[in-house]
RNA sequence: GGAGAGAUGGCAGAGUGGUUGAAUGCGGCGGUCUCGAAAACCGUUGUACGUUUAUAGCGUACCGGGGGUUCGAAUCCCCCUCUCUCCGCCA
């Protein structure tokens, strides 16, 4: 959510920045709303004023014996008045915070201006893409070789865009989050393990809702409405919603590892083989809460920490700076790791890392106190993948990939997993007696 | 699921419907004292919105959330949420 006063002395900004990013919305209605309400605010409050000097008198004649019966007649009159206007207050503040929430954020002066994701900028490249000397082969048909990973079965459990693991694959799955997650608290990071459903105010605090619920799965329960979480960042982030934290409690730096629901709506058609776009999947991810001034660095560092990871499994990726066109709502800047795959010869996003700025942290009040100044301020909060496991799952499929079939596996996973250095084909099964 | 208790400022804890933004204690901040510290003493101590050049003043709102009664509600009524205790169920 963008200021109040922000928005109503930097119009042609604002507009410009919608422009950017594509966005049509009703700016105009907007600054109506604004005025209309300080105005009727005024008013309210001046009679309320009128009103509580009244009743105030009321209570001392009474006091002193007198007849308060005509003054109370008098204060009658204004409480009436009052009572009128509010409920206008009320419909013109909540249209205002309605439009308010779904304006986006301003990407700053760095964010490259562009048109669509054509305009990313490319920062920077790591890691040399594998030559082949076989064909390669898609995840899909790798893992399935392996009998590692079953899409029919798990279109039969569940339906399209559903994954099924198997053996070695649910372990190298399992590998992956643990090599994250136990690279990430080396790093400083504080785990995490939150709630996989959150409430409404929790999704509106990061940025989901109002604009974004057709993205989301919902839960109706009998007496309570909840949504599945489409990232950890939503969860992570609002841990401190409505919260004054201490100037010393910051910056707040924490990995957690959570499956990941999103519908996928308007997606169709798009990435429909394999597992690079599912309902579900599994993700480690970063969180940062910082001061203003520190927020840049955090997002440098939680970025780094991120390709981190890609340079420990040694996949080639590259880093792109997100153009206008491109950042999501709630981002001011936003920094995409892309992994190469082999099947498609292409970068594919890994992980999404942005800095919010203020943006959630106003929506979601999420403030910090200074030592010896007085008030408080909204702290800056970022989130980036630290990586979507399953991607990572199926880049190492292609990446490790050997003629025979087999996949190798990262010598920084070994470890996770009891030494194992490939995965093949399954042995036959253990018997019963 | 059944029965009961509760939710007040950073924390603890008062609060007969009428100068209550809210006693008191602790904590925090500033000061006196001290070589320094502790103790003691004195002072101070929330958030948001509006107005304003102003983190000054002034105004309004806020005692879990939302409605209602009233000239006036932390205090009375209704609904919701959460917490705690006991019973039942359960991984």
């Amino acid at each position: 959510m963008l200021d109040r006063k922000f928005v109503r002395e930097n119009m042609a900004e604002v507009e410009q920045m919608l422009a950017n990013r594509k966005t049509k919305l009703d700016l105009a209605e907007l600054g109506r709303l604004d005025e209309q309400r300080r105005e009727l605010q005024h008013k309210v409050e001046s009679l309320r004023h009128e009103q509580k000097q009244a009743s105030e008198k009321i209570a001392q004649v009474k006091k002193e014996g007198g007849d308060v019966k005509a003054v109370i007649q008098s204060v009658g009159v204004i409480s009436e008045r009052i009572k009128a206007m509010e409920p206008e207050l009320k419909q013109i503040d909540e249209q205002y915070d309605a439009l308010l929430m779904v304006v986006p954020n301003m990407p700053g002066p760095e964010t490259p201006v562009g048109q669509s994701e054509a305009d990313n900028v490319e920062l920077r490249k790591w890691g040399e893409p594998r030559a082949f000397d076989f064909e390669v082969k898609d995840h899909v048909d790798v893992g399935e070789g392996l009998d590692i990973l079953d899409m029919p079965r798990a279109a039969k459990l569940s339906g399209a865009r559903f994954t099924l693991l198997k053996g070695d694959g649910a372990r190298l799955s399992r590998a992956l989050v643990n090599f994250m997650l136990e690279t990430h608290a080396k790093n400083g990071y504080r785990e995490i393990a939150p709630p996989f459903l959150v409430n409404s105010p929790t999704m509106t605090g990061t940025g989901q809702l109002p604009k974004f619920a057709e993205d989301l799965f919902k839960v109706d329960g009998k007496d309570k409405d909840l949504w599945l979480i489409p990232t950890a960042e939503v969860p992570v982030t609002n841990i401190f919603r409505d919260e004054i934290l201490d100037e010393g409690d910051l910056p707040k730096a924490m990995c957690a590892f959570t499956p990941c629901f999103r519908s996928e709506a308007g997606a169709y058609g798009k990435d429909t083989r394999g597992m690079i776009r599912v309902h579900q999947f599994d993700k480690v991810e970063l969180v940062w809460i910082t001061k203003p001034d520190e927020s840049e660095a955090a997002h440098e560092r939680l970025t780094r920490d991120a390709e981190g990871i890609l340079q420990a499994l040694n996949l080639p990726y590259r880093v792109m700076d997100l153009c206008t066109a491109d950042i999501g709502f709630s981002a001011r800047r936003c920094y995409d790791l892309e992994v190469w795959l082999p099947s498609q010869q292409a970068y594919r996003e890994i992980s999404s890392c942005s800095n919010c700025w203020d943006f959630q942290a106003r929506r979601a009040g999420i403030r910090y106190k200074s030592k010896g100044q007085k008030g408080t301020n909204f702290a800056h909060t970022l989130n980036g993948s630290g990586l979507a496991v399953g991607r990572t799952f199926l880049a190492i499929l292609e990446n490790y990939q050997n003629a025979d079939g087999t996949v190798t596996i990262p010598e920084a996973l070994r470890p996770y997993m009891g030494g194992q250095e490939t995965i093949e084909p399954p042995k036959a099964e253990p018997t019963v007696i």
